[in-house]
DNA sequence: GTGGTCTAGACCACC
DNA sequence: GTGGTCTAGACCACA
């Protein structure tokens, strides 16, 4: 038991959000190679089927790239993991204004209260 | 399974934030009746003690009171409604930052698209 | 369910501690006629044996008296029953410096205490 | 039977004062281990979750600390003892008071009494 | 009907 | 082993 995988969604698409936060954010840097698909399975405590469904999603998107002989690597493609890095934050924006209207604050009253906090210097 | 429960953090604990949420945006209004605990369980699914653990810690705060023969009453305190408000959108803008942080953004990158996302109006 | 009776001791003796501190604190006062043994039962929702016993615990300490005919009565003995107030009031401050010295107060601070609690008033 | 438990109060409330008692009075001392909430379960011959619960409440006083592997442990702070400690005293001399002006004693003829149970030695 | 309490028994995570 | 959580089901007091 090892990522913090729920029961909520699919256990691969967990993977898949956790893998690519990993690559988005430099934990594997463009070009790192990744570890195999079964040590990966081990780190995360899952089948290595799921593990192996998770990385094809990945490898779909461009995100990493198969060498057929000598495991997986992180695209190149820095421009794409960028990409990727600001679509994720658009989805982090769009759930962070999604809960803090439910609360009942108004676009002005968020933008201050993110400056608020950006001078409070956390 | 009513209230998208998981196995992340006690169940309980689940309940308070979704009271709590339920209040501070107005959905319990102060001074509201609450459903019975028989009836809150039922509609989230859960056993009666579990809510009644919740809405014990939801007592605590002051943000309900109990009439031991009448059922539970949201508090008429409206400024605890409001301050608990606060404080709850204190944790999601420091939660938000944090996995902007780690997605690698700055802070003035983070104010950007905040701007940006209020602009194009979502 | 009526004078907070407890299994602890036998309901008896609880009956006569109660009707102990009714005649002591001036609640029935001296020469008074009391309810009838079915009445105070009632009154405290026991069987009448049991107020029964208690009432004749009561008359062998001299608290009341029977009169065949016109049921019981408090003892005009007012000297009596400043004594059995006296003896009661000893209980209670035994019972007190017992577990004031079980939290660890020597007597002197025990008595500062007392005093500070005269002056504030309460 | 272990702890004289009565019905008068919830249990689960007589163990935090008993507990709280044994904290206070130094009968565990400022960092030992408690015993295991099972074991002081079968000692007052309770249900363990009722004693969880009192521990749970102690723990929220600040009294005691949880070990999630390692068991619980008396705080440190013995500041805070010290002043749980009054707290109880308060109680109790406010509960005395109260008993004894039922009896019909003033202010003065308090305190010469508790003067002179000193005075006895007792 | 309401909330409150208690028990018994189960399972979980942690180390 | 430790504490923590959850469930099911029972009983109580109050009005």
């Amino acid at each position: 038991m090892a990522w913090n995988l729920n029961a909520d969604k699919p256990i691969y698409a967990q993977l898949v959000e956790i893998l690519q936060m990993q690559i988005v954010s430099g934990q594997y840097r463009a070009g790192d190679r990744l570890p195999s698909v079964r040590e990966l399975a081990a780190i995360a405590s899952v089948n290595p089927n799921t593990m192996q469904k998770a990385l094809a999603e990945l490898e779909r998107n461009g995100l990493i790239n198969t060498q057929r002989t000598s495991g997986r690597t992180v695209t190149e493609d820095s421009q794409l993991i960028r990409q990727t890095r600001s679509q994720l934050a658009g989805e982090y924006i769009r759930n962070f204004f999604q809960i803090m209207k439910r609360l009942g604050y108004s676009d002005e009253k968020i933008l201050a209260l993110v400056k608020h906090a950006i001078e409070e210097g956390i």
